[in-house]
DNA sequence: TTAATCCCGACCAAACAACTCGGATATCAT
DNA sequence: ATGATATCCGAGTTGTTTGGTCGGGATTAA
């Protein structure tokens, strides 16, 4: 039950890139540095959310990337989708890899519950969205 | 966001000792033979069950393992716990590793997301007990 | 033209997952 | 006693995944 680093990466660079909110392509390298990733690793994760059209990119010199769409309407569950694909806690409940489930469909005891807990964290995950992380300022403590 | 193997065999176990609950050890070939996992996968899962006080074990011949208490009393969330770990959808959020977390923890901004997802994923996984599991007859479609 | 940037594909080392193997030890039935 | 059946224990193995790196190509603003 592990987020991978992509993940991780994927939902802080995307954070930045809320902050930045229309205010010009911001390139990776400035992310990188923010949120200590290396470039190169962050060079491989964008094209996702580019897919997923959360980002667009502007290329060459004072390029970079930019949300494609306010931070209101950005769900962190999209963005942990774009870059991990979809969300199984067990391979038995890919719609498209039916042949990876065991083969008593029905009558799998446990089926229920991976079910309930895939939908459970789709929906966690898409109640939140960028605004929220990125507004909510943390408190200090002052001790 | 996937669940090991270990944990998928650890509760399918989990539920054939539900089924067989007071009628005495039922050895580890039983389930392996039942479930088709391989019985020596088995025997590296079930001392993390017996640690957490989920199964008591019965030595030599007409051995086998049991549930330490009712059905009713087994979540789902306990097995996965036993067998995997606290779950921590990252790194960052576990209790004892803290100098794997990110070193500007309050101002961290994605730390609210990942807490709420993991107390979800353990409240889900503790609303189901074994006896959901067993009792829940599924139904066998007719077409 | 040059520097910055996205883009693309290959490569790599370490860690992990999912087993397997070979026994040692305990216990019951005969 | 002696097997047969179990749990127990630790090490080895094999393939995949992860988390990167590296080198360069294409594009664009200054």
């Amino acid at each position: 039950m592990k987020l991978s680093a992509r993940v991780e990466y994927g939902v802080r660079a995307m954070a930045v890139l809320a902050i930045y909110y229309q205010t010009g392509p911001l390139p990776l390298r400035e992310i990188a540095e923010q949120e200590k990733i290396s470039l190169k690793f962050l060079e491989q994760i964008f094209p996702d959310l580019k897919k997923a059209n959360l980002v667009e990119s502007a290329r060459g010199s004072q390029g970079g990337y930019m949300l494609s769409k306010s931070p209101n309407d950005v769900k962190v569950g999209d963005i942990v989708r774009a870059v991990e694909g979809p969300i199984t806690p067990v391979d038995c409940l890919s719609e498209i890899d039916t042949k990876a489930c065991c083969d008593r469909k029905d009558a799998c005891l446990t089926r229920q519950v991976w079910e309930k807990l895939r939908d459970r964290i789709n929906d966690v995950l898409d109640e939140v969205t960028l605004i929220e992380l990125v507004d909510i300022k943390p408190v200090y403590k002052s001790s």
